[in-house]
DNA sequence: GGGTAACCGAGACGGTACGTCTAGTCTTTAA
DNA sequence: TTAAAGACTAGACGTACCGTCTCGGTTACCC
């Protein structure tokens, strides 16, 4: 999101690096993701409007308008640019823990509020692909491509059974921790732990 | 007011239970919900609007808000009431027949279309506690429940483990068909079949 | 409703004037009536709604609507029927007291919260003709008969010019009361007295 | 928020007196009173809705909103901006003449179609005070304003009684008028010129 | 005393308009 | 050229009443 490049117009100031015209505010972004982030403690994501992020962040909704294409952008903006999400595990000693390290990692970013707030997101994303298709690049397509590869890891290594289908073997994995977020369910160490006993079983 | 003694007009008549005035007009509510169907082979659920409704059903907005609290009510009722949507399955020749049958339909009556609509309702629930409520009770717990009891039936006749823990399984068995759902995946009998080969020897 | 010539279905009776059927509920009326007038002192006549009135008086709607055309018809009746509306004056010593009687009555009727009535009715009842009949035929016109009578004896008597005309002289009586009434001026016994100390001299 | 600093973003510029923002859309404006105007001729004041002015003159309600406080607000704008309402007169040769010249003026403007709008206006606004004051401000002051010189004009250099209260002649003089427009009668050259004759009689 | 006609209350019906809210765009001045 | 401000069109929201209708049930007259 950040550093969009796009377009390359009026020239460029060849000793400054800098482009003509009034450069961009990066106090505005901060102040719209930051805004965004306190709102959505009080607010549903559907709530949420690009209004009030304006008002909260002393900004014109042009601006807003300028650098995120819809609500569901700044929202998954504001939200994964936090630490708390950044998908950065330890090398694994084995495919096996490395799974299990995954499933409990997630399981906590989908815990309490933040997991309420990113099962808004997904919901918000299932009326307009253009939403989803960002949550899944910004959130899903990293657990993914990790799995994908301790999977074929796993199999090769002889951890998992060599004619298991990758793809399956990842809804497999994701699914019933997604399923307990979007119905509601609670998420926690309990059962995260055992969705993972059960399925570590499955996968061998 | 005075002396306008004459009776006491029957709040509710003891016998054949019917209410004072005028009852309500089920040809009104056929033609909310059959309006409510058309209009979602076009729209999308966040973009419905009660007042699409009414115009398209030739009703008025207060009779749609005088039987049902808001639009994901009304289009739950719409979509679920369909018998396609019914949760009607043989009985199965055993537990794991059985399982192999709920996840079979569950994915056929979430493919294409009718899953797109079902994605969407789930994601408008996400917003309002209330919906997911109305959401669960009219589509989920049917499933749920026959799982459940397909389950401890396949613990008691040894087909699955005694030690089997029955919430977690059932979150494993619906949660890859939801994730998909969710994640805007194609759901078609291949993937339920793979899946389900999958989780069936888990259970064991 | 269908065939519908045959027989001449009871008529009136003869002797007693009563019609088939159960008679109107007087009880009902005068609750409506005792509503109507409750609800006028903390409502204005516009915002005064139908349902309301049904509500208060524990009455249907359609009983109002079977007994009176329109909101501004329950509204007159309710308001003119009372005592104080009536227009019974002693008969004068001459045509000038009379007068000067007429006015004061008048100045006192519009002065107050029954002013404020009156006009909110007048007002209503500018959008339809029907209505504004409803109110000239109801309070109206009793005045004017009065006044005409009187300004006819005067001419006879020699207490006014015999050249007068009637119509004119009737509005040069009326006019600046109604006009301090809906120009929301203040009504009172100053008022009145000072506007018939300069319209009698104009008389003679 | 945080170091969002840059610049106060000018409230009103000093100089040039114009405000951030884009300025007010005068050819909203023009469309909003001049789609008021076509549509009494069709309709009354009452039956008018500001949905009905939006959607002809093709503009947000909001923008309606924005600007002027009420329905009744619009259409005192609408009607009383047309030139046919300015108060202008020639300076008159004598008090009488000048007072004369008013009456005549009211009542052409208060005859017909016209007449009939304001009427509707006056009506209206009885049940709200804010819309009185501002019938009163827009239209009714000048009338009043005027006539108080004339009297004064008249009193001073004889032409009328040295005694007579201004208040009450200018209910004397313009109440006639305003009581033939409200009470549903006509208003023309012949009844203005009669009411005239009578009461200059009166103020000498 | 049974029939029947007009009444009654309750309240649902199709509509219209309200005043508010938000989306996403446009237009201005200032930096 | 970007920013903030704020006005713009558009259209849905949920509410309030309108005047009509459709129920079950109640009189009071008529034969």
């Amino acid at each position: 999101m950040s550093e969009a490049i796009q377009s390359v117009p009026t020239e460029t100031n060849e000793e400054t690096g800098r482009k003509a015209g009034r450069p961009r505010s990066e106090s505005s972004k901060r102040a719209i993701l930051e805004a965004t982030r306190r709102l959505l403690t009080h607010t549903s994501v559907q709530k949420l409007s690009i209004e009030a992020i304006a008002k909260k962040a002393g900004v014109g909704k042009t601006t807003i308008y300028r650098w995120w294409p819809n609500k569901t952008a700044v929202i998954v903006d504001a939200v994964f640019s936090q630490p708390a999400f950044h998908n950065i595990l330890p090398t694994p000693n084995s495919a096996t823990d490395g799974i299990r390290a995954q499933i409990e990692k997630l399981g906590r970013q989908l815990s309490g509020k933040n997991g309420r707030v990113v099962a808004e997101i997904l919901g918000d994303s299932q009326a307009e692909p253009e939403a989803l298709r960002i949550f899944i690049e910004t959130f899903l397509q990293d657990r993914y491509n990790s799995l994908s590869s301790l999977l074929e890891a796993g199999k090769q290594n002889g951890e998992f059974a060599v004619d298991l289908d990758t793809e399956t073997a990842i809804d497999v994995i994701l699914g019933p921790i997604f399923f307990r977020l979007i119905s509601g369910q609670v998420i926690d160490d309990t059962v995260t732990h055992q969705v993972t006993q059960l399925l570590l079983k499955t996968l061998r």
